[in-house]
DNA sequence: GTCTATACCCTGATAGAC
DNA sequence: GTCTATCAGGGTATAGAC
């Protein structure tokens, strides 16, 4: 088992303030916190990110780098239809929602809202994320050939978005994945009728 | 006009507290903020609230009584038809986005994924609020008659806050309206399908 | 119900030796 | 790059007179 103190400083503090910033927020997360969790100490931190802010920053660009490797192969394993890529990837959603009863969305959609006003470098790590996730739901779509051509896939990869967004907002407040499931239901019948 | 001083302190920490909560977050909204842009004193917020959440709790309370005067009357004033008024209420929150920038969203939704383990208090005023959205657009849905018996008019109802919640996330992180108005054309899209 | 003053803690961030 | 110590400020909430 590879422990904390084997991996480089910089990639810890990435490591633990990406799960302390999912499970609690980024606001409610403290510089304190991530250094104990870390084992780190204060003048490491800030030795290599400027503000706690920065580290978000190294935080979100590990998530957009990691959503080929991360989110898209360990959901797809298996899975060789497109379009039950596109489920595969909800469904790997729902779990998560469902496995930690709830406690776990997506970590991009908290960040996207609950900062208010994001810095343009903040946004634009949003944005990246949003559309590395867009562009793996577009590439199902194209390879599927399900679309007629005068369907704008893109619109509905990012529709997909949406509905997860959305789904997974409600599920938590309701403390029920009901509201996902009916979501997802509906993006698939939507899809369907696309399709035909 | 009405000035500040007219009305009773607690509305009126209640009203400043919406206001700003909204503009910059619960969590980054300070007790101060919020005491000195109401022209209150801190005794008198503590003796109409135990907590800064209690307040959240008046505000979200609030939105759920404003919702059919302050948010449905508004949206379908002028428009009869019922799939219309659907229509009507997400142009609302279109309307907002772009009037604002891109600043104001669903306040309801950003409390939700902005407090990543809420109260169950908390919790079940932000189901009372998604919920009474959800009765409105269901009530609109059964009142068209255009959806055939065995469609679930709730489920469909819920999956338009989907959209909307969702559609307002993705606008905002992109400061670009696209990714909602391709979620509202979606989702009529597929109330089309349904329909037919 | 409202006022002023303030307790008390935790926050992000820094200093400077090693 | 890492360590300890600490700063300055702002956070929520309280006390107690009026």
């Amino acid at each position: 088992m590879t422990t904390l103190a084997a991996v480089p400083t910089r990639e810890r503090l990435v490591a633990v303030a990406m799960r302390l910033f999912w499970e609690k927020g980024y606001q409610s997360t403290s510089v304190a916190d991530i250094l104990r969790e870390s084992g780190t100490n204060s003048g490491s931190l800030y030795h290599f990110f400027e503000t706690k802010q920065d580290l978000l920053l190294g935080v979100l660009e590990q998530y957009r780098d990691g959503i080929e490797p991360l989110l898209l192969m360990p959901a797809w394993e298996g899975v060789a239809d497109p379009i039950e890529r596109i489920f595969a990837l909800l469904g790997g959603y729902r779990r998560l929602l469902v496995e930690s009863d709830f406690r776990f969305g997506c970590p991009i959609g908290n960040i996207a809202l609950e900062i208010a006003e994001p810095d343009p470098a903040l946004r634009e790590r949003l944005v990246e994320n949003f559309e590395a996730w867009t562009d793996a739901v577009e590439g199902c779509l194209r390879e599927s050939g399900v679309l007629p051509a005068d369907v704008d896939a893109r619109a509905v990869a990012r529709f997909a978005l949406t509905t997860m967004e959305g789904g997974v907002m409600l599920a938590r407040a309701y403390r029920d994945v009901t509201p996902f499931d009916d979501a997802v239901a509906s993006f698939e019948a939507y899809l369907h009728a696309l399709a035909r």
